[in-house]
DNA sequence: TTTTAAATGTAGCAATGGCTACGGATCATG
DNA sequence: CATGATCCGTAGCCATTGCTACATTTAAAA
């Protein structure tokens, strides 16, 4: 009998891929948050929001100025570059979509935060799509 | 004035950890759904369902033989421990519940089982009933 | 202006998960 | 039982993301 693995729908050959990817969406989501309401984005900043040292923080600082998607100066605040406040705005966008859509369903606002943060990197646009319509239909 | 900066709802202080642990949910619901299908799970089966080296594959089951959640012995298959099955049936039941949400909500197939694999791992208890509810509501 | 505290960078370690290359184990088949 | 194909383990490389410890820059206070 020959064996048939079906692989899984998502290959896990990126693994580490897509997860460099979702810090990157995460980052930029930061980035600009902390520009709103601290008016500049710093290291430390950072660090504090994601509750990791601050030389994490300058790693991947430094890995996403080479992707293009932030701006940075040495002692200077991170900005964000054309292409990352696109990033960010889509990946904001969707965050707020998916945590509306939790608390629409019922989960009560402290766990849909806490799960959205997590759900909203596997969002791809046609299940984006499904809980806008099902928000929609509710208002 | 002072810069006050409200971390996320899920710190991200144990990123790699909690990538660790979606792996380790990951295989345990693989070699159930490989036992079940093909009789016995080797590591080469996992290779080919998560698309990986083997290499990958043995130094993850080692990992999650030392975690107590497989039971492994040199080329021999892949079995799961009474906590890896335990686990394996959480993380598969929470998967369907997922997968059949997002069809029910509109997503195709195709799209809800890719989703569905990315977003299972961050369902909670309460987004999860929520979840339950919604489909029990539909029937 | 000097000094000191805070912010940031750098060096270097660990864990996880990718890989190739190579070697040893197992098993079906001749 | 020999042998060759397949399976699996080990060595050793890289990237990502954690960390501590230490150096440097910046900026505020003395």
């Amino acid at each position: 009998m020959v064996k048939k693995v079906k692989a899984r729908s998502v290959p896990f050959s990126q693994t580490r891929a897509r997860h460099a990817n979702e810090t990157a969406e995460d980052y930029v989501e930061a980035v600009m948050e902390l520009i709103a309401e601290l008016g500049e984005c710093r290291v430390l900043d950072l660090a504090r929001y994601f509750n990791v040292s601050h030389v994490t923080v300058s790693r991947i600082v430094k890995r996403l100025h080479d992707e293009n998607l932030l701006h940075t100066v040495p002692y200077k605040p991170v900005e964000l570059t054309v292409e990352g406040l696109k990033l960010a705005k889509r990946v904001k966008d969707r965050h707020l979509v998916v945590l509306a859509f939790l608390m629409e369903l019922g989960v009560d606002k402290t766990n849909a935060e806490i799960d959205s943060e997590g759900i909203e990197h596997h969002v791809g646009s046609k299940t984006l799509a499904a809980m806008k319509k099902f928000l929609k239909k509710q208002s």
